[in-house]
DNA sequence: TTGTACGCGTTATCAG
DNA sequence: CTGATAACGCGTACAA
């Protein structure tokens, strides 16, 4: 760990010589430039940034704020802050809240203020007033990804049409009791991002002239197990009440709906259909319809709105940036709604966009010995931007 | 953001005073303590971690290496390390790979080298040699959670152990034609997990006397669609030639392998059991048997130990830590083998200890509407530490 | 083009 | 018990 001196001493130049080829700054012959550059390297040189800040006042590093690490949404949207900030020689600091616990205090008191970063993410969280003010008073630029958050940018999908354009699927497909597994108020206080998405919900339900009454929604939790319960009591009702489509508020929740479903004894899509949102990494395998979202790619992109906001290349700095995009992902567990009057189970004349490309994924693995219902394993999910 | 100077001015006292009074340190007056104490606290003083840094070589910070964060064992392992580090003060700077990259090599060479840290977390990965000596270069505390690294200690499970355990599950419930789903090779180099798991299921083969061949061990590559895939494609073969129980190196793989049965009209467990190891949050729901791990613990037990020997509170600070605890928890994944002679489907004379709970979990949305085959939705699974 | 010298905010040493 | 003051390692006006 040689320092600047020795490094200058080795070159025969001056520390200022050093520090000046190093950045990158001009007013050093190209000559000298490069001899102390070799050197640097040859001794592993690398500027202490506690004494580089301290000079500066930059401590190239940004904070990156999160509820819980542990969760598909917020994992990805880390991996993608990182990889915009490495790409740019940035260092990345994680203030993890662990779900609740008085570190929260800590957190916003103590560790944030320390003079480390330059610069914060905040994630998809709610945060109190005080807490909204602590972040104002680093004076430091702060970009939300997930919902609104008052006087913050932040970048997200319109969580709003993201799932009116899943429900509307739904109704597309003939679908007329639809129900809203909603999620929210995990990890604190109540966010908007679920009150965004029933908004949403009620929005396609209300513009297709569908009832939406109390019975319309039930609370997974944005968790699977919890919405595997709430779907099992839905789904327990009278078959001509019960709903033949599900509309999730995130994949996980969807996935605790299929679950239900199967161990209910009903098949997904013909009795069931359920899309949920997010496109997490286990839809795929099953086979579930959704509205896709990239998280990874919000995390990029707030990092790089962050470290322009952070260099001056200052376009709009204030400028609410543009909704990321979302679009529907049509796998096997949604299609055309079962017949509603009969009891039987005829094919119905559903849209011709109902593209029920195989049976389902979600397994069935109780299924009778023999009854493949699971053909097309290989089938390729047909998406449409949004 | 008040400077030292100004709470010093502000309380009548020197600034060595101030930072004794705040650092607890012996030589203040009670009085004087509060009196600053106080002060600091209203006008939010905090000390510069750059400035403090700089002073006493102690950035109060630790690195936590990762090859990606978006994966239920990292995330649950940094979040842990999180945990541990908050409540003792100290900030947590992250480090992903991102799966690959150029930046590997700057995450080596550059980030890790300016002085934020103090001490590392390695995160069960592959490193070259060339990387495992930047480390030691370091000077730095290291310490990995997962499998064992050359010349650091490790925090981690015994993973031989634990797919024993899961084999042995299997084999008392008198499966014979047993598959392990292997995992492995996926973030760059070799590593030894996968390698240990495998031994761990051949130390119960062999154990047992039962045959181990080439084509007792598939590749999952620890992801969900390539174990579906893999696993689809062993359970088309002749059913008196199929496996009759499945041994996941992870529970990703353990639910791809559930997908593959429900989709080739196998039930779960009658037809085939499925194990996996971690205990992944989606386990549960899955009513998957599984040999649990706790990667939040390891996370928080590595930093533990890192911090001791931070701290000087050193023990012995080259002393491989003990395992971490797995146990086994039994749900509705696996239950007896089926007959193997007859091709019907009678009932076997398993275990007593075989512990069929329910039916299954994974899902049976294809099957025939009214073959609920899924009753017990709310069975407690049943734990067996190891 | 290069070198000198000061300042960044704290901590720690050493007098008082 | 308290207060000056010298590091800590680097960046950068300013001078040469």
């Amino acid at each position: 760990m040689p320092s600047i001196d020795e490094v200058a001493a080795r070159a025969g130049v001056s520390t200022a010589t050093v520090s000046r080829a190093l950045r990158g700054r001009s007013g050093v012959s190209p000559h000298t430039r490069d001899r102390v550059l070799a050197i640097a390297d040859a001794m592993g040189y690398v500027a202490s940034s506690s004494a580089a800040g301290l000079a500066t006042g930059r401590n190239m590093a940004i904070g990156v704020l999160v509820p819980v690490v542990h969760r598909w949404f917020f994992a990805s949207a880390i991996e993608g802050v990182d990889r915009q900030l490495r790409s740019r020689g940035y260092d990345l600091d994680l203030y993890s809240l662990g779900g609740a616990g008085t570190n929260r205090d800590r957190v916003f008191h103590r560790s944030m203020l320390r003079k480390r970063i330059d610069a914060l993410v905040v994630l998809c969280m709610a945060l109190t007033d005080e807490e909204l003010a602590a972040l104002h008073a680093l004076e430091q630029p702060v970009i939300v990804v997930g919902g609104p958050v008052d006087g913050c940018r932040h970048v997200s999908i319109d969580d709003r049409a993201a799932v009116r354009d899943a429900t509307e699927h739904l109704i597309g497909l003939g679908h007329q009791r639809i129900v809203h597994l909603a999620g929210g108020g995990s990890f604190g206080i109540d966010f908007s991002v679920p009150r965004l998405r029933a908004a949403g919900f009620r929005d396609a339900m209300g513009a297709a002239g569908l009832p939406v009454g109390a019975a319309s929604t039930v609370f997974g939790d944005y968790a699977a197990d919890r919405s595997k319960d709430a779907v099992a009591r839905v789904l327990a009702a009278d078959p001509r009440q019960r709903p033949t489509g599900i509309v999730a508020s995130s994949d996980e929740m969807a996935f605790g709906a299929l679950l239900a479903a199967a161990e209910a004894g009903l098949r997904v899509p013909e009795d069931l259909s359920v899309i949920g949102v997010d496109d997490h990494e286990f839809a795929e395998v099953f086979g579930l319809t959704t509205i896709r979202q990239d998280p990874i790619a919000a995390g990029e992109r707030a990092a790089t709105l962050l470290l322009a906001a952070l260099e001056g290349d200052e376009g709009d700095l204030t400028a609410q940036p543009a909704p990321e995009p979302h679009e529907l992902v049509i796998r096997r567990s949604t299609g055309p709604a079962p017949l509603l009057a009969a009891a039987g189970r005829g094919s119905r004349s559903g849209r011709a966009s109902a593209g029920r490309v195989g049976a389902t994924g979600a397994g069935a693995h109780a299924a009778p010995s023999g009854s493949r219902s699971l053909g097309a394993g290989t089938a390729r999910p047909r998406v449409q931007p949004a």
